[in-house]
RNA sequence: GCCGAAGUGGCGGAAUUGGCAGACGCAGCAGACUCAAAAUCUGCCGUAGGCGACUACGUGCCGGUUCGAGUCCGGCCUUCGGCACCA
């Protein structure tokens, strides 16, 4: 026999299933539909261990659906625009477009050598026109929607990407990207209007029960949801009225100082009347020049200063010092914030620091507290009121309500709800992006481009030169147009936008793919969409899902679709580790997957990863784990080679009751393994455990290489190992089902199904206990009942030994598991 | 600080509903085969004590519920991930 030899038995298989087209797939109403997705990939240039484990879940996922009967749609493509193709274009002199494809054909030519069942007839890639067309599409439904707007804007500006970044993307106040130091800038800039969908993406969480805790919990954060009360307190001295927004209304009676962001709008008036003009403006330079990390830090000081100014409290007419602090955002609530020494830790220490008044307004159901004696604002969410006027004695959560209805009935304050989360600032000042599909003409104002101009084209010949601006703005070819509208001379939009915004419909572009009169027909999408089992790294849990989410909503309004969510189970994978952290460049502990398929095949790299740790966890990688999964696939490879000739030869059907008790015995082995790797892979995601159970199967076929056995149990053995093992490893058991079975691909058959009457046994061992502890193990019917179990234990000469003399208090007996005998 | 997840042999992990802790794999040890090595096959492999049948202990720590707890409850500790002055 042949030694298992990957490298040419998978090359031969990946040109059949290319050549024959095997994983085509056509919408057919008749069958039911099953959509499998992993996230695609930004085309970095060389697929990375991560993405290997994400292709490998997925691919078990659509193969065993297509084996179950489903019609499966598993497509893939590219997040292909984005910084790095521009990147290289500024350091290297190359098109980005070319580096791009460039980049999209080596991460292909790896995808397929992993032997993924992708239909490649359905490939989206973002930065093709015939996609971004489509995005610029979506874009033009948003704004005729009112969605999609333009706003001045305090922004996250990074020097070295030379573009702004949503507040999303600024992590610990670094580019997420190029982690540089993030600046604040202001500039005119396009926002999608996320937050009209705030309550709707809080409340569907509710209908995905097929999505992990934890990314829901997430979202949720993310969002913020609040309930509370807005008031307005008026500065007598300016004839203005300034609002705060608070959760704790029971606390309005302890208002001693109002704290005002430094970007606030009254901030003008106010330097126009204060005698510390001078000093405010400085304080406030300064706080705006920190950045939004700076001012927001957990160790950072809490600063102010007085304006001299007061407001007055409209609960019970007391004056309020104003103060400009660093603390307050201007983004979120109001931008205005009541200050509450005695029952919000940060306001009792801006009030220690600068000695403003403290006034205590609640008192803990137990115990009393007192001003001087208290050492930390008392934040407990109990007790009841004191020094509130009218509502001293009441209850802290009935005085929230009764506050609240005063405030509304008096009209100087109203119930409102505010969501953390901000609208989706979606404008880069970059080349490689879908530009905005807008003309701003000097007479008409910002005008759509007609659709049927659509998509309006990077220009090709642009100048990338290391700088703040956008190569578009400066292409002459590509600013000059005429007005859609009047004709005139006008200036196309140079914003190009977020690449979240491609990534936020493609798995709706997989339905129709080269559809050029719309981006999807409704009937496909309707067909194949939502995606059933989506697949991919925790690293996407807020962003990339949100905004699907929020798109697939937007999408629905319209009548484009008919489902509220686009992703009705989510599967999160951990991260590949080496050594103790993630595999990285600058740590270098990367594991190339093309070095890996090179040695030992991508059945054996596909097998490892999945068998190494279950999906959800980080998984340590081991040289010498792989060597173990080759281990076991030429393991199976000569197994089944020895038993070729046999099983050629071998009837296809027989009598399971002319077996030997040996051999019954290895069909039970056979039935259980159908049993555990069905409910593993179909229903708990557990591939390391379904692995696991066809080693043993495996193992306990090995016990019969030099013993004679029944050929058509043989041939039943080899058939169903085959099919088990498939969506793992989908070279060698081509090649083997080829060999033993000719015609046809053993991705094609029917995953195999058990036969209930084979697990069953006639007798079974059971454990026997003396207070808990397992004293002794007898073989008995498995059919035995209670009292007979609790006979036979009691007649055991261990067990009378170790009972002799001792009182048995109780006897627990559970079939087919134990009995436990108590005594004392 | 808040939210979330996890903690089991030398290592990755298993134990699905409260019922034999350590499946499967890796590493290690011993043997078979071989002139020898590799490959392969077989056996052993939680800790301590014992020649041994066996005994005691053992799932981060402390307590509880239960005939019985890795699993449930209460309180801690540690690690990882996310968010972080959100009013």
């Amino acid at each position: 026999m042949e030694k298992y030899s990957p490298q040419t038995i998978e090359k031969k298989w990946q040109e059949v299933w290319a050549k024959n087209d095997v994983y085509r797939t056509e919408k057919d109403d008749s069958r039911q539909k099953y959509y499998a997705l992993e996230m695609f990939p930004y085309p970095s240039g060389n697929l990375h261990m991560g993405h290997v484990r994400n292709y490998a879940i997925g691919d078990v996922v659509a193969r065993f659906k297509t084996m179950t009967g489903f019609n499966v749609l598993h497509p893939m493509g590219f997040d292909s625009f984005g910084m790095p193709a521009e990147n290289a274009a500024i350091q290297h002199g190359v098109k980005p477009g070319d580096w791009t494809y460039a980049n999209i054909e080596n991460m292909k030519r790896q995808q397929r050598q992993l032997g993924l069942s992708y239909d490649w007839d359905r490939e989206a890639i973002t930065c093709s026109p015939d996609y971004y067309r489509w995005t610029q599409w979506f874009f033009e439904l948003f704004y005729k929607k009112g969605l999609a707007y333009k706003k001045g804007a305090t922004v996250n500006w990074c020097d070295t990407c030379g573009t702004v970044l949503a507040n999303e993307q600024v992590i610990d106040g670094k580019c997420w990207r190029c982690d540089s130091e993030v600046q604040k800038k202001n500039l005119s800039q396009w926002f999608f209007k996320i937050t009209a969908y705030a309550e709707e993406l809080l409340q569907d969480l509710a209908k995905l029960p097929g999505w992990p805790e934890r990314v829901k919990i997430m979202q949720e954060n993310w969002i913020g949801r609040s309930e509370g009360l807005e008031f307005t307190l008026e500065i007598p001295e300016l004839g203005e009225k300034v609002a705060v927004y608070t959760t704790r209304p029971d606390t309005a009676f302890g208002v001693t100082f109002l704290a005002l962001a430094a970007e606030h709008p009254l901030m003008e008036k106010i330097c126009a009347v204060s005698d510390k003009a001078e000093e405010i403006k400085a304080f406030c330079e300064r706080v705006k020049g920190q950045s939004e990390i700076e001012r927001t830090s957990g160790e950072a000081e809490k600063e102010g200063i007085f304006t001299g100014l007061y407001c007055v409290n409209p609960f019970n007419g007391k004056q309020v010092e104003i103060w400009v602090t660093n603390y307050v955002l201007a983004e979120y609530g109001t931008g205005a914030v009541m200050g509450v020494p005695t029952e919000d830790q940060r306001d009792w220490l801006f009030a220690t620091k600068y000695g403003i008044e403290k006034i205590l307004t609640i008192q803990p159901p137990e115990g009393e507290l007192r001003l001087e004696d208290m050492q930390a604002a008392y934040v407990e969410k109990n007790g009841r009121l004191i020094n509130s006027g009218r509502f001293d004695g009441m209850e802290m959560h009935k005085a929230m309500g009764a506050i609240m209805d005063y405030a509304e009935e008096q009209g100087f304050g109203e119930r409102k709800v505010n969501y953390r989360l901000r609208d989706w600032l979606i404008s880069r000042q970059r080349y490689w992006g879908a530009p905005i599909p807008i003309i701003h003409c000097p007479h008409c104002g910002e005008v759509l481009v007609p659709e049927e101009d659509l998509p309006v084209l990077l220009p090709e010949k642009v100048n990338f030169e290391q700088g703040a601006v956008s190569p578009l703005a400066k292409c002459e070819e590509f600013l000059r147009v005429k007005c859609p509208k009047c004709g005139g001379e006008a200036k196309r939009e140079t914003d190009t936008m977020d690449t979240f915004i491609c990534s936020s419909w493609y798995f709706l572009r997989y339905t129709d793919p080269h559809n050029d009169k719309a981006p999807f027909a409704k009937d496909k999408a309707k067909y194949w969409a939502p995606v059933d089992q989506y697949i991919g790294g925790i690293e996407h849990a807020i962003l990339h899902l949100l905004y699907s989410r929020f798109f697939t909503k937007v999408l629905r309004d319209e009548g484009l679709i008919d489902f509220d969510e686009p992703f009705t189970n989510l599967l999160t994978q951990g991260m590949v580790i080496k050594d103790g952290a993630k595999m990285s460049k600058s740590k270098g502990n990367v594991v190339s997957p093309e070095d890996i398929i090179e040695k030992y095949g991508a059945d054996t790299a596909r097998l490892f990863i999945l068998f190494a740790a279950p999906v959800e966890r980080d998984l340590e990688w081991s040289d010498q784990g792989v060597e173990g999964a080759y281990r076991f696939l030429s393991r199976v490879w000569r197994i089944l080679g020895q038993f070729a000739s046999a099983i050629k030869n071998a009837p296809t059907t027989y009598d399971p009751t002319t077996l030997t008790g040996e051999e019954k015995e290895l069909r039970r082995v056979l039935h259980l393994t159908i049993k555990k790797v069905t409910e593993d892979v179909g229903e708990r995601f557990m591939f390391n455990t379904a692995i696991s159970s066809i080693m043993e199967m495996v193992n306990a076929f090995y016990l019969w290489q030099d013993k004679a056995l029944n050929p058509a149990l043989a041939r039943e053995v080899a058939e169903s190992l085959l099919k088990l093992l498939a969506p793992f490893a989908p070279h060698i058991t081509e090649e083997l089902w080829s060999n033993l079975f000719g015609e046809g691909s053993v991705h094609r058959t029917k995953w195999p199904s058990y036969d209930e009457a084979s697990l069953t046994q006639n007798e079974i061992e059971i454990v026997l206990q003396i207070n808990g502890k397992v004293r002794d193990k007898i073989t008995v019917p498995v059919d035995l009942d209670r009292e007979a179990m609790e006979k036979a234990a009691l007649a055991q000469p261990k067990v009378q030994a170790l009972t002799q003399g001792k009182n048995i208090l109780k006897v627990i007996a559970v079939p087919k598991k134990l009995v436990n005998i108590v005594v004392k």
